[in-house]
DNA sequence: CGGCCAATGAGCCGAACGACCCATCAGTAA
DNA sequence: TTACTGATGGGTCGTTCGGCTCATTGGCCG
């Protein structure tokens, strides 16, 4: 679980991006401030393995904000115009990312992956920073997760899709009810629950699934 | 359920704002455009009861977009500054509300419940407004929900939580077990369902749970 | 080659589940 | 008052579920 750290004086923007990424099964929006100075205070009780730093704020604006950082996160900077001048400014700042807010969600979610796995997508060419963010666009599943063969992630995926009974699992994956019964004891025994129902909740969670 | 198009040119600030109404229980994104003709376009194809509306978007600001919809759809434009002209604008376009992007998420999804409910957030004194939206900062349940006793709320949470035992069930809410079973017949009666799994999946998507 | 594991399938059994019927009591609406 | 509904509880019955052990096939890896 990465978590993130959001500062950016637009409330409406940072809740938005902080639900958008809590949906997400590897990111965990840990804190929400606006402004530069915030920032520091709040990850002084709460860490974060990276921050999302708006570089148009009040008060001193998000450039000072990250200087002082040092090691406790990376930082990502987003900003509205985006221009050649703040880019420079960031990477002399330190941030290991650069974004207009014209990308997509999908690649800053990439972005936060990637910075929080070490890299720098400053310190690199346009090319080689888009061939990183490609290899982080979809979320890496939780450890838990892991352990699960593709054909029980299946399974969850029915199961958190409605279909609980043994043998409506059955028929969607030509299987017999036996073997539906046999994937779901192996699941119930790798989640660490004991029915279905709390299989279908964990896959929601994990992000294996989603209900809708 | 109301359905929101949302037009910004940032996709940052669109894509975030899409996943956090999607998140909750009474309002669905429809469709999301950068500019504003495409929004008129999609809402051609795609009918939505509010529109979210960027005031600064290039080709065409938000402005004359929502002037030329007409019925399709309710505008509520917000801004990144938020000046006194900009609202002035806004209202003479016929908008029904006028938000900064400063403001929390919570103010304007109360802003898209009230407007969806035909109210008109700019044709009164900001004490007016307050009011208006603090009768709409809940959630109005599905109407699949709302049909729902109190008590089968809790059953559902404690479902959706985890506590999918008969037993543990009827431990937490301090009754027999028998009663917990029967809270549960009425429950998959109402919400159209066979088992404890699909009424968990279904209380999540319906908004009564969480699962974290 | 031998070993490991995913995927398939089976039998058995006790406990849990869901469907159907019922009753009581309190509060509220007609 | 009467009627209705929510919350509580009971009983029965057949079905399903979950835990247990086991077997076979086909990959893959050292």
């Amino acid at each position: 679980m990465i978590r993130v750290m959001i500062a950016d004086d637009h409330q409406l923007f940072a809740d938005g991006l902080s639900q958008a990424l809590n949906s997400l099964p590897d990111t965990r929006v840990v804190g929400v401030v606006n402004s530069g100075p915030a920032l520091n205070e709040a990850l002084q009780s709460q860490p974060a393995e990276v921050a999302i730093v708006d570089i148009e704020m009040p008060e001193g604006d998000g450039i000072s904000a990250i200087s002082g950082l040092e090691m406790r996160s990376r930082a990502i900077v987003v900003s509205m115009h985006a221009t050649h001048e703040q880019r420079q400014r960031a990477i002399e700042a330190g941030a290991k990312g650069f974004f207009s807010k014209g990308v997509p969600l999908a690649t800053l979610a990439a972005a936060v992956r990637a910075v929080a796995d070490g890299k720098d997508l400053l310190q690199c060419s346009d090319e080689e920073r888009d061939g990183i963010l490609e290899d982080y666009l979809e979320a890496e599943l939780d450890p838990g997760a892991a352990a699960l063969t593709p054909r029980e992630r299946e399974i969850l995926q029915q199961l958190a899709a409605g279909i609980s009974a043994t043998d409506e699992l059955a028929d969607r994956l030509y299987i017999s009810q036996k073997t539906v019964k046999n994937h779901l004891a192996s699941i119930f025994q790798k989640l660490a629950v004991s029915d279905r129902t709390q299989a279908a909740i964990e896959a929601i969670k994990l992000g294996i699934a989603k209900p809708h």
